[in-house]
DNA sequence: ATTATTGTTGAACGATTATTCAATAATTGT
DNA sequence: ACAATTATTGAATAATCGTTCAACAATAAT
């Protein structure tokens, strides 16, 4: 015995995920939020909570729409090492595509060191896409892909931070020959 | 004559770097500002301009001290790739003193898709660290350190990409034994 | 048809934002 | 000592911040 909710609630919140992608958490406002949501101020803070929450919940579908992504395109693969290669290429391709740096990394540059919340979810993101990684570097090791005498755990992460890097390079230059000269220097590292 | 100025302008210039550096450009407000450099408004905008212009300022101090603060521990090193392998050091080391992440890089993720003065800053700053590390590197080939069939211009744009990954971690992990792994994975791909 | 419940609206809230400015103080050449 | 110039002070500005709320609208069980 209630009014139904006049907007498709997961439609609102992606567009609140790229307000947010976009502008990063204290440079987007709850005005530029009522905008481009298309939502009064009401609406938002009765279906999402305030800011902060709604900047956690969309920096949630990001996460997994983006990891779902690197497993889907991982799955398309022959071999585990392939794999790796075809998520390096992704991560690098979305960043052309979208133009933007991805949320996670953006959102830990701006929050990891002051906001406990945020930190503990990208801590949590980032941990989840390494063991992806690593899962699919050990694979590559019992294949004799790549060699046998580095860490696949330490090597995820280092595909990881390495992709920080990318999009940082991204955000300045915007040289796709660079982009790819530097992802053969990380898969050539990896063998 | 006309009255003196009662700070050191370096000083207060130093102050606010820190905080815009620990906070983030959007994340400090002018009364932050006002209450830790510990001068009134009037003062700040008769010196150093409004926030934007102060924030520049900040920015270049910060590029000036870290790049020279490279150099020199490069200059202390008995070969090139060694100089090399002291200035990525640094880098980490700098995070753990700190407990904050590389202010360009911060920078970068927070303004470098909006702000266009702040990218060009930014840009300059990047190029210029990888023009030092390339140099090294380099002389470092010269000297049959490293390999000589890769491109010390890309080697120098992938060892900076990687520091923005370790700094991420940092912000995440503080794991010393980590950052000490991805040196050294980092360090074995350049040979 | 009535009632209870929830959703929508948009104006209004107090707090904070970046910035300005009139008043006052200090300095220096004359 | 005076005049000219610049610095400091801190209150005031208008705009924007995140958030709340009272009025009204829609739904569904009774």
């Amino acid at each position: 015995m209630a009014r139904k909710k006049e907007f498709d609630l997961t439609e609102k919140l992606a567009k609140a995920k790229d307000l947010f992608w976009e502008k990063g958490y204290h440079g987007t406002s709850m005005q530029d939020l009522v905008d481009t949501m298309q939502l009064n101020p009401g609406s938002i803070y009765g279906t999402f909570g305030d800011k902060h929450t709604l900047f956690m919940e969309g920096l949630k579908m990001y996460s997994s729409q983006t990891l779902a992504d690197y497993r889907a395109a991982a799955a398309r693969c022959q071999t585990p090492f392939n794999a790796v290669k075809v998520i390096i290429q992704k991560a690098i391709s979305r960043s052309f595509i979208e133009d933007k740096a991805c949320m996670v990394v953006r959102s830990t540059y701006e929050l990891a060191g002051t906001d406990r919340k945020a930190h503990n979810l990208l801590k949590k993101q980032t941990v989840e896409l390494a063991e992806l990684l690593e899962d699919l570097l050990k694979l590559a090791q019992e294949k004799n892909e790549i060699s046998r005498d580095k860490d696949p755990r330490m090597l995820a992460f280092f595909i990881i931070s390495s992709f920080a890097g990318f999009w940082q390079m991204q955000l300045l230059f915007k040289d796709k020959k660079m982009q790819q000269q530097l992802a053969s220097l990380l898969t050539d590292s990896l063998r």
